[in-house]
This record gives structure tokens, C-alpha cells and sequence, in this order.
DNA sequence: ATTTATATTTAGAATCATTCTAACTATTGA
DNA sequence: TCAATAGTTAGAATGATTCTAAATATAAAT
């Protein structure tokens, strides 16, 4: 539950990647930063402004906007699309995509493989892809009903579950 | 370039799952649908407006929305969110994916391979995806600039710049 | 340090896709 | 033929995002 205070790597990662972009780094982009950094679900615009604001309340949704966009376009965060609502931010760089639950609509990141090979498309010579989206749907652990595993005729069921 | 008269097997199949839903079939259902298969380019509802509106000027825009979610409901389309911007539908209802191009914004259908094995993702025992979206992005060919075949040693490099 | 140029922030207005509302119309079934 | 239900319509409302223009901060050049 402890948050890490900002650290020096990430504030110089931030430094860095903004002036190789020609941008400057300011106090509400190192903010908003760090607001992403702490919390790792994937929040919305909206979601990152409150957060942020707590700490510092003279942030407008305005810089939020701007910063997301600085941050996405440096290759700090990324900008996840899944559902048709409010855009989600991402601060796992990891190559990965997404698990979306349908009920409550929570969203988990799911790692690739270490050997991934081809994915299985029919994909024309000249079409040349420079990034893939995967993202999966249905519902999460906690939103579906508990399997009931068919009863074996030997062993007790349930009996860990006390 | 010539179009299909609206052809009674679509038709049918359109009353049937209309019906099958507990919804009725109506003249601007029928039309909408006709329209989408018309042209198999990934129109947005605003597109379709325009289309199905020159033969049918009374239709509204509320009517189109409404009818393009029954016919996703009815599983005749597919509504394709691969951008931020307006929903584009989809009349091809064979398992594919899309390939946008980041230049001109087109959509285009890819198939999956028949033998579609497992998708190569760490994917946790307790999350079952019931639905599984792929996109692509990159540059179509009409939009990516002829490959320049490398120089070969011989050939004095950027005598062709000039 | 002071000035100048440029980048950033801000509040609020504007935009765009979509959904909602409420009145009207069409269809179905008793 | 009438009532019940479903569908259509125009326009208002919504929500996320972008735009605007003025104010402020930062960096660069004297």
C-alpha cells in the first residue's frame, strides 16, 4: 500500500524522453507522472485529473490532456482503447495487451509469450504491420461465478475452503 | 459496379433474426441492411446515413443508430472500434480481424488462418476470454511509398537525389 | 540580470459521436 | 376495429475530447 516517493530514475527517464521530443519538463508533467506511476490500473483521463489534483489542486483537465498526449507521444505511457468510453492510460511499457471484464468492467494486462511466434492471419505480403492491438473479453476471476469442479467420488470437496 | 437487387435469401435471413430477437422487420431495417451490404468498406453510422438517406430521405440519423444495434444484436453486423473516432460497421460476419492504415485511415479485413492454434499469451487459468479483437496498424499499399530496392556497391549512392 | 522568444498552463467554449426524450406512426393480435 | 406494442422521428442532452485565447513559466540571448 505504500507508494515510492518519485524516483530519481523515473524523473530522469521523464527529463530525458521529453527533451529528445523537444519538450520541456514541467511540474504537472512530472505530477501527473507520478500519479500514473503509483496506481497501476488503468485509469481515465478524468480519473488521472482527480487523482492528481488532490496533491496539487491548480491542475486543469486541460494540462491533464496535454500531459497524457506529451507522455504517450515520448513513449512514457500508453493509451489504451478497449471500450467505446473514455480513453485509459498505462504505465506497463511491457509489450502486452488486455483483458477486459464485460461485468465490471475491469481491465488487466496479459503478457505475451516469450516465444511469440506468428500470429495466425492471413496477412498479405504488402500489408507490413507496425503494431498489433490484442484484446480479450468476458469476465474476470472475482465476476464469474465460482466453478462448481464436478464432484470426484474419493475426495472431499471444499475441504481448503474453510 | 453493379449493384445486387436486395436478394430474398438476405432478406430472410434478416426477418428470421430479426424475429428470432423479438423484433420486428421494417422497411428502414431492411433498407439499412442493404445499404451495409452494398459496400463492403467499413462505414461509419454517419456514412450509412448518407447512403441509406439519398434512397429513403425520410429516414433520421436516431433511426440509423437504432437499427445498426439490432442488427449487431441479431449478429448480422459487426460494429468495429479501432479508432477513437466514429464506430464503423462491419457486414462481413466471417471471424477476421482489421488492418488500419495510419495514413488514409482505411480498413481492411484480414482472415485468420484456418488452423488458428492457441494465441500466444501467458493468459491466467482463472480468466476465459469469450471474444478475442485483433487490429493492425501500418500503411496499405497504395500509402506506403515504394520500397527502393538497397544499391548495390556498384551504383554511386545519391546520384538519384539530385 | 534583463529582455525576448517560445512553450506551457488554464478556464471555458466548441465539437463530435452518441444517447435520450417525447410525440407520432405503424404493425400486430385480440 | 381497437388496443397494445414496437418503431420512427427531430431535436435536446450528454460525455469525452479538442480548441481558443489570454496568462504564466521557462529557456536562450544579450
Amino acid at each position: 500500500m505504500k507508494k515510492d516517493p518519485p524516483s530519481a530514475t523515473s524523473d530522469q527517464e521523464l527529463a530525458h524522453k521529453l527533451a529528445s521530443s523537444g519538450m520541456r519538463m514541467t511540474a504537472q508533467r512530472e505530477h501527473v507522472y507520478h500519479t500514473l506511476l503509483q496506481q497501476t490500473d488503468h485509469p481515465t483521463a478524468d480519473e488521472v485529473y482527480l487523482r492528481a489534483k488532490s496533491a496539487m489542486p491548480e491542475l486543469s483537465m486541460a494540462t491533464v490532456y496535454n500531459t497524457l498526449d506529451a507522455l504517450v507521444k515520448c513513449g512514457l505511457i500508453k493509451q489504451v482503447n478497449v471500450e467505446r468510453t473514455a480513453s485509459r492510460y498505462c504505465s506497463n511499457m511491457n509489450e502486452h495487451c488486455h483483458f477486459i471484464c464485460e461485468e465490471c468492467g475491469s481491465i488487466q494486462d496479459v503478457d505475451f509469450k516469450k516465444d511469440k511466434g506468428e500470429l495466425p492471419l492471413k496477412l498479405p505480403r504488402n500489408l507490413v504491420p507496425t503494431q498489433v492491438d490484442i484484446s480479450l473479453r468476458g469476465r474476470c476471476a472475482m465476476c464469474r461465478p465460482l466453478e462448481v469442479p464436478k464432484p470426484k467420488s474419493k475426495l472431499k470437496r471444499g475441504a481448503k475452503d474453510r
